[in-house]
DNA sequence: TTGAAAGCGCTAACAT
DNA sequence: ATGTTAGCGCTTTCAA
């Protein structure tokens, strides 16, 4: 009666097609054939005719009776950031080469929204998970770690907890940063970060202030509260530009804060770098083509994606006991580049020859 | 002798720790109570201990058994580009909702990627696919079609084959902007696009073209092949650029393409809009603080995302025949969002209050 | 109203 | 060397 369309191939009808009984193909199947000894003959049978109808076994079945999903969840604060989108980008395609699927999620940085994804990745049975925790998920990640699912966090860690995780020396970077400030004379330099008080961030602080403070120079700290609506970000921004006009240099502690900076600068008419320098935490298209190009402090991400996935998938495939072994972290170092929107006299870049007279 | 740590729930503790059969439990979890004459007693008290012990069914099991997964699998180009990273994420956030998770992944346009992805997905056995089609792969969409598995396309479609789209009237937006171009008085417009002749691309070439030919002037078409390694792109704008100094404007098909081309004007410090006015497709934020600010064609994301997984979620849902009822098709209207990138006369902004004096 | 039991498609221990 | 079979955890029909 019912027009059956769908009619997979299943391990069953490989088996009685070939006569043979299908743990024989189960096990060729699953590069066994030889411990099992199973002859060269079969063996290449079933993998030829397996070809040849396009079979490919069912994974909800054979998850089921494995218990492994060869799947792991990717949790980071936001996919539509650049930085994490570059990191997700690398980390999946290293797993993938290693026949491993990536599935991601955006926390939004809201912990009831992390708890959530969490617990759906958990349900879906991930083999392992990456993370870059948001503040307050110290229970699901310690969860996690009691049933001994393999867990790297990345970009910040939580210090309370013993996982593994790969982080980026946020304080060297902004130090490195504020020197090169005050190596082309400014004084006066604000750093304007947003209300989080997690590792990452409170490093990033720690460089510029141990710097000044090692100069007996003023710091001035703007914490910024992140909304959805960015109106009020802005123009708490431009707020404390208009309140401390002796000013004249900003690090932003990351690159969201920069285009929102970006735009209260430009809104108050300010020139950069002759009003204020600017230096951003993270690089991005925008810094680049900016006009001036803005100096950034750039973080090693094809380094962050490989060492994560690698730390991953040893512990996914070595058989020992992870609890037993120590976790590892990982601090890599970020690098400082140099444009135009740092530099006290502007370079002048020469022209290309004979420059086009347009319009 | 094993430490045993996870210890999930199962279906059974629950039935024997207040004595009623599994099917009873399943029967009042999957909200079948009331169809099967269990007492509300007995659900209750089921309700009442699942809450308790925070059981939370295996979804591979059960998806093994009814064959759902409630599980999308979305498609798209480039994750990483803002255009789509939006639109998933608004389709996420409403698929989430329904209780459909969504998985993502990008094919970077390789159509061999694109066959991977697929067949990664049917693999993992998703109840339906949201697809940004690259070109050449009629063949496994066909399939997907022909096993009846509920498919949505955008941005757009295959013309030979009868799916649900959701594409944006390509051909409307950049006539819209083509007269915007000339109402200011450029008249050597300009139109920069890729290599690829899929639906959308050629649709914005139309709208261009058609303006163009009704006013009797010239078009000049510059196809750029896209390449992962992104300097023979910017050089050959800039030959383009060299090479045609009688353009006055340009437009460009797409968001990468104009990053790609405000590169390339500032490496030969042409002036915007003075030397060249300039229109990308799709906003960004890099668009909106360039300085000047680009005009953009923006795409109606919102009304993207909603209608795309209101398509699929209704067939999902739908028991009717898929294969009979008609595809549905959407074209949807872009916005041309006028910035100073397009306009001939500078417009003066004036300056908020009380211009602070800083550095 | 509720319970027993037959699978969903696969793997792997145990037979042969 | 290969076949038999007992589950993995759940849903759902059918019987009681």
């Amino acid at each position: 009666m019912s027009t059956k369309v769908k009619k997979r191939t299943l391990i069953n009808d490989i088996a009685s097609h070939l006569e043979v009984s299908i743990a024989t193909v189960s096990l060729v199947l699953n590069g066994k054939a030889k411990q099992s000894r199973i002859s060269d003959a079969v063996a290449e049978r079933v993998l030829k005719y397996v070809e040849e109808v396009g079979y490919k076994p069912n994974h909800l079945a054979k998850s089921l009776r494995t218990g492994k999903t060869h799947v792991i969840g990717l949790v980071v604060e936001d996919i539509a950031n650049p930085f994490f989108a570059t990191v997700a980008a690398l980390i999946e395609r290293q797993a993938f080469e290693r026949g491993y699927r990536i599935i991601y999620c955006s926390t939004n940085n809201e912990p009831a929204k992390a708890r959530e994804l969490i617990a759906m990745f958990q349900e879906r049975h991930v083999d392992g998970f990456i993370v870059v925790p948001s503040e307050g998920i110290d229970k699901e990640v310690s969860d996690i770690l009691r049933e001994q699912t393999p867990i790297v966090l990345f970009d910040r860690y939580l210090p309370d907890l013993p996982t593994n995780y790969v982080v980026v020396d946020g304080a060297q970077g902004t130090a490195e940063a504020t020197r090169h400030l005050l190596a082309q004379g400014y004084t006066n330099i604000a750093f304007i970060t947003t209300d989080s008080v997690q590792t990452q961030m409170e490093a990033r602080l720690q460089g510029y202030t141990q710097v000044l403070e090692e100069q007996n120079l003023p710091r001035k700290v703007q914490r910024v509260v992140v909304t959805k609506d960015t109106e009020p970000i802005i123009a708490g921004i431009q707020e404390f530009l208009q309140a401390n006009p002796e000013v004249d240099a900003i690090l932003f502690s990351t690159n969201y804060l920069s285009i929102y900076g970006l735009e209260a600068i430009s809104r108050l008419g300010l020139r950069i770098p002759d009003d204020l320098a600017i230096i951003s935490y993270d690089d991005h298209d925008l810094f680049r083509l900016y006009t001036p190009a803005i100096t950034v402090i750039a973080q090693p991400v094809e380094s962050i994606a490989k060492n994560v996935i690698d730390i991953l998938l040893h512990e996914l495939q070595e058989p020992g006991d992870q609890a037993t072994a120590a976790p590892q972290s990982l601090v890599l170092a970020p690098s400082l580049v140099i444009r135009k929107s740092s530099l006290k006299t502007a370079v002048v870049i020469p022209k290309p020859v004979a420059a086009v007279g347009l319009g």
